[in-house]
DNA sequence: TTTTTTAGTTTTGTTTTACTAAACTCTGAG
DNA sequence: CTCAGAGTTTAGTAAAACAAAACTAAAAAA
């Protein structure tokens, strides 16, 4: 928690005393003052503004950094094979459902396809690294081939599926981490 | 912003009813109602309350607000390239500065390398495509070939390298964007 | 149909508090 | 010493958050 701690310190890394913010948001600087002390807590659309003139927002203001980790992945961490969808799916990360996101490779045999994904919060990214697949999307069905990405807000229902014969590959980020 | 709609939202996502949540925080259940149709606004300390019975939490109540986008890359959008340092870099989605992830498409020629990334709040993922390149993380250096793959939090400054003489590629997604 | 229940809305009123203005304190500089 | 610039504290008010109860509306039950 601790908002006025954290306004202190972003006021301070731009070099403004309490009256400049103060001016900038539009209130007056003993408010600043109690607010940064913890004294009153302001409310949600001055917060906004405040925050406003220390040039964030909502939302990153709330989200607390993550803690540094580094991950060289020179094999894969685990796989999952499903026999009948015809496929495989390599875990590139340890433990992702931890960060932001989460890339997985995506081994497709001849006429495979992945799980039905639903639909959630976040954004998925793929590169196709070998072959040809289709991705659907919602209602949609789109060819992607070999060095071709695709990029979506996942917020359809989606697979991918092989039609061909050969094997396919691909790379998969996607954030945040389904579970 | 609309603070009401959303949580109405998570709130049916839990399938309770106005009264239920309310009991859960405390307040009553007018007061919900109130805000759900955005007639007052909570304070921050009560809207804890709130998103605590929900599951959730400030950070990812005002994370998660993206617009739906959908893009299909066959070709590259946009691409830099920088004679000096031997590289050339490929935006692979148009305005990624507005989604949660970047991704790139990085082609090192010859003794190629990026430009120095400096440290930055957010996770980097990479993919070599071709050939083999060197990841400077910090102080270290880390080889990385073809088919592997990295991970790390951009808390240190970093850039990648080709020793070699061959063309290397690399596929690189970053989150959140660098601007 | 009438009655009852269940979910949500609206009103009214109290009480809390966010916020201002001005006085106050504490520096350090000239 | 005095002045100026930074922050703190106080006292008061205008605004609002929130409670309690009355009110709608619809569906379920009878």
């Amino acid at each position: 928690m601790k908002i006025g701690e954290k306004i202190r310190r972003l006021r301070m890394q731009h070099n403004l005393t309490q009256e400049e913010l103060a001016d900038r948001c539009e209130l007056s600087k003993g408010f600043i003052s109690q607010v940064e002390r913890e004294l009153t807590s302001p409310s949600i659309a001055t917060l906004v503004d405040i925050l406003d003139a220390l040039g964030t927002n909502l939302s990153d203001f709330f989200t607390n950094e993550l803690p540094e980790k580094v991950v060289f992945s020179k094999s894969d961490v685990s796989v999952k094979s499903n026999e009948e969808l015809r496929n495989e799916i390599h875990w590139i990360i340890p433990n992702a459902q931890k960060n932001a996101m989460e890339p997985i490779l995506v081994h497709l045999g001849a006429q495979g396809q992945t799980a039905f994904d639903h639909p959630h919060d976040g954004e998925e990214f793929g590169y196709v690294l070998k072959g040809q697949i289709y991705l659907h999307f919602g209602s949609k069905k789109v060819r992607v081939r070999s060095g071709e990405a695709f990029y979506f807000t996942a917020q359809a229902s989606h697979y991918i599926s092989n039609a061909s014969e050969k094997p396919a590959s691909v790379l998969w980020v996607s954030t945040p981490p389904s579970f």
